[in-house]
DNA sequence: TGTACATCAGTGAACGCGCGTTCACTGATGTAC
DNA sequence: TGTACATCAGTGAACGCGCGTTCACTGATGTAC
């Protein structure tokens, strides 16, 4: 329902589209995203190569929209849990955690190694924008000091783009940090590098977590 | 000196390596790891595609070494400020985040995202532990409170993989801390996240050292 | 309900491309006497 | 110092491969009367 005033001809190129997108996530899951590939994807749902042509311009619009659904992922998680009511930091920072383990090439496509040349596409600027809003919106409910580091004092003087949110340089200097050292731990987690080291990586998301605005 | 002993063909031999791994870190630092290619290096050598095999067992090989070159190169950076006997976090941070932004792509080759299928060099693992081991000889000089968190006291059973050296697990967790928080940072910087923020990522950067052993 | 036409998903062949890699070779550089 | 031989850097052609992409086409599905 919602759906139900389009075609069945349109129904089933949205599906073909979604199982498209579902082996290329299958494919960079595998081999990276460097590997994504029209023709694999092709051969693996029994069609020619060519056939992908009536859903998708070409290789680099299936890329764009899959760059774009990560963010909108990551977006709606945030959205979800703010509209739940529990917007505390630690039901962001859960939900977080939970979307990374959940893809992990899915969170690398976002907060991963940029490709020299690629340019995002621009609704990407506005759903970044929206999860620092949300974030903004829950530092905001945590009391902070007056600004003391060099860095909160910068602060006061560069939150243009913090619009909207009417904080202090305190709570911007909270979500930055939260961002930061959450991210911090995932992107070591998730590429291995604790593998070494026997402890457990979410006990340690925890602590950074609990440090954070109880500095 | 010390490599008078060489002859001078073996002398062009590794200087032609190194120009070779020279052109490589161009073609990364243009187009990203996965953009990486023998004939086009050696077309920016003027040589013909086959003659790199001369030098280099294969594509492969020439990866192989650039990883392991990054990882000799950081791992060098720690050494000599440790034997410079300025050790402290501050020099490791400034030396780190050098480091780092004298050649983005090196320090993604290293901390970026990982390519699914690709195993390291074994010498890196050597390499990691190394610095690894510098970091936490500089956090040993700090004192540190009795284990409170949880994270701290699962450390107290988990820390086999800081053998040889006789740390507290308060000690530990700053060591980790360090290096996850200047991660978060830095791997957000390089990738261009705080761009629409107007902020100065420097500041922050001080900022997050400066909380870490002032809780 | 049946026929005539338009739409559109998918095919298969073809294009040019750059890739990694191998191989038999040429010619310059170094070594032994 | 000069000659005979071995070493080795680099060439150029060739291999098979998978890629993205285009194009004229077939055949099934939907629409209009």
């Amino acid at each position: 329902m919602g759906e139900s005033a389009t075609t069945p001809r349109e129904r089933y190129r949205q599906q073909v589209r979604a199982e498209i997108k579902e082996k290329a996530w299958e494919q960079i899951a595998a081999a990276g995203t460097s590997a994504l590939s029209l023709n694999a994807i092709a051969k693996h749902m029994g069609l020619s190569g060519a056939a992908l042509y009536r859903y998708f311009t070409g290789r680099d619009e299936l890329l764009t929209e899959l760059v774009r659904d990560a963010y909108q992922s990551l977006a709606g998680t945030f959205r979800t849990i703010a509209e739940r009511g529990e917007a505390g930091l630690p039901a962001l920072a859960r939900g977080l955690r939970e979307w990374a383990l959940a893809d992990p090439q899915r969170y690398f496509l976002v907060y991963g190694t940029p490709v020299p040349g690629y340019r995002a596409p621009a609704e990407v600027a506005a759903l970044a924008s929206e999860i620092m809003g949300i974030l903004l919106d829950a530092c905001a409910a945590i009391p902070v000091d007056a600004p003391a580091t060099p860095f909160e004092t910068h602060l006061e003087s560069h939150r243009e783009w913090a619009d909207g949110h009417l904080v202090p340089p305190g709570t911007l200097r909270l979500a930055v940090s939260f961002w930061t050292r959450l991210h911090g731990v995932l992107s070591l987690e998730l590429a291995g590098h604790f593998a070494p080291m026997e402890f457990d990586p979410a006990l340690l998301y925890q602590a950074e977590l609990d440090l954070l605005s109880a500095p």
